[in-house]
DNA sequence: GCCTTCATGGATAGCGCTATCCTACGCAAA
DNA sequence: TTTGCGTAGGATAGCGCTATCCATGAAGGC
């Protein structure tokens, strides 16, 4: 069998009873100086965290978990990996969470509510320190179960002023709004809106497309094309091709994200259709390679990556147990003009 | 203060002895008929189920880790989520494994060997049920914590006959070689190799390519153009315009992911370089939008999902304890020959 | 009839950590 | 001196689960 020494760990794991005999103190006081916590002198913190990294002690998560009712995980929810959008923010929350302990936990809801909610129970058992939830739009069991965890919580990508809840994110309908406005100002009378997926932030931006052209006297419902389908660049292909049966004489095309508009560029450039010239083409997102397109594609910049370090500083300080000055960041939106329109 | 019946848990979580309480058993049957584990009575798991569904009973991971030194979560390392590529793996186990109750856990290494080996370190003390791994590619360190912990452990992206290795991928040589073997066929003389990050996996194909031109006496070695830079279409375009000036006589180029490929096919339309009348333009791994592209874009498609499906599988039968018949799966990858050669 | 075997359920004892309460001591105020 | 109080460390007792051993009773062999 095992040597005797050997028997008394099994598990062959470095414990924090192992530091604190190394260092020669209780092992309450090898954790209180090792989590740098209360008063424990000088002196003996300095010799813990020197037996601690002689030993290469690595404390439990679980272990922890399971005695201080907490665990350092935050899980964010995002709809999706496949949209670069979504893999800005997670970067930005992972870099911002990182240096203070926190360890994000990815987790993909595919625009499910359902799927969602199982996560969440998945999650919240793991008594995570804090939680991103992106948006609003969930079942009712969901916020009950984030309510009743009591976990801190921030929302991204969206707004509201509906207090105790935190969000950091911009209008998507103001957005939608100065797009189109845009589009207008270049004197375009008949401008299409072409969206897929149709999520609760995509209809915002139909709702600020629509307020736009009704100022302007110029909302027609028949140039909205509207498909559930996951956005790609195939669809947006596609729908621009369905579009241009339905009304040829659109004259400018409001694609409610890049993807969509990459594909609608590239099928135009292939039946030679002239843009701007016959028509102008816009996206959402201003992802990667939409300044590369040819002509350069006009856009919406949103500040995904401010969004993910806003959001998880927000939630840095909840899990503090701070209340932050505004439980709402609008980081705002920026339009880039370019060639296609 | 509360009353004497809540005070009995402080926590406010439903525990395993709450579900046995209910069912009339003892806390270890609840926990064995829950885990579907050795002889408990068919009534008997029927009615700690039963109980355990009406008070909403969630296990806490936690303390199921403390007590059984093991989690059900499998971290999957990556080297980046901004390409299309990991992320199709990532959703492939994820999908394979959530049925069996197990967590992915994704962590990101940036293709640094340090943070590879910071991340390692974090999850392993997490107790991982298993763990999966992109290439071959890490520090001594960080082969000897894989190894130590005992953690089952499959590779993704690469193949290697070495004993006690299991892995599932492709031959990244064999796909350059065989992409550069469709250039030369084409007729092409001057065929040169672009790519960024310069990774394993792309020097592999570098390799391949060079294995190919050297068999039909095509080599020169002032054809390759490496950029460490990370991979991105503006990197492409770049380096595309960088070739032209220094290789004005070049016919082909071989990108050495589509992300680069799309950037220099689109640089090419904007500068109106016939492709493939002068050049002939080919990428890899066939990402969303190479089918699209003007000319669309001759790439190799690699099995992103199969090998996400398979390694999962491979790891869930190590995690059961058994023996792969193999410890190598190779599953291919295929040539997409289109308009842009 | 007795002893063995196998199944089924329970009692016990941790897993590795931290919350909570407690002690000892020093120092300032009364 | 005495009381009070703050501070540095420790003892104790779990957190919620499962591994491990043990008890019980029924079935089977001689």
């Amino acid at each position: 069998m095992t040597t005797p020494e050997r028997r008394r760990r099994p598990s062959g794991r470095v414990t924090l009873s192992d530091v604190a005999k190394a260092a020669e103190v209780s092992p309450i006081t090898a954790s209180r100086a090792l989590r740098g916590e209360r008063g424990v002198a000088a002196g003996l913190v300095e010799r813990v965290k020197l037996a601690a990294k002689n030993l290469g002690y690595v404390p439990d998560p679980a272990a922890r978990a399971l005695a201080s009712q907490r665990s350092a995980q935050v899980p964010v929810l995002v709809p999706l990996l496949s949209n670069a959008l979504f893999v800005d923010v997670l970067e930005a929350v992972h870099r911002t969470l990182q240096p203070h302990g926190f360890q994000t936990l990815i987790g993909v809801t595919h625009y499910d509510p359902d799927q969602e909610e199982q996560l969440l129970s998945t999650y919240l058992a793991h008594r995570p320190a804090g939680l991103l939830l992106t948006g609003f739009d969930r079942t009712e069991a969901a916020r009950q179960l984030v309510a009743k965890s009591g976990v801190p919580c921030v929302h991204l990508m969206e707004l509201t002023q509906a207090s105790g809840v935190y969000c950091v994110g911009f209008s998507q309908h103001d957005a939608g709004h100065d797009l189109t406005e845009h589009l207008v100002a270049r004197g375009r009378k008949r401008i299409a809106f072409v969206a897929a997926q149709l999520d609760p932030r995509t209809m915002q931006r139909a709702e600020g497309y629509r307020a736009c052209l009704r100022e302007h006297g110029l909302y027609d419902p028949r140039l909205e094309l509207l498909s559930p389908q996951p956005s790609s660049m195939r669809l947006g292909g596609e729908l621009f091709e369905d579009l241009l049966r339905i009304r040829p004489d659109v004259d400018a095309v409001f694609f409610c994200n890049d993807d969509l508009a990459q594909g609608g560029l590239l099928t135009a450039l292939r039946l030679r259709i002239d843009v701007p010239g016959q028509i102008a083409i816009a996206g959402f997102n201003d992802l990667s390679g939409s300044d590369l397109m040819v002509p350069p594609l006009t856009t919406v910049r949103t500040p995904r990556s401010a969004i993910g370090v806003a959001s998880a500083q927000m939630l840095l300080s909840l899990m503090r147990g701070e209340t932050p000055a505004h439980n709402s960041t609008d980081l705002g939106f920026e339009l880039m003009v370019r060639a296609s329109t």
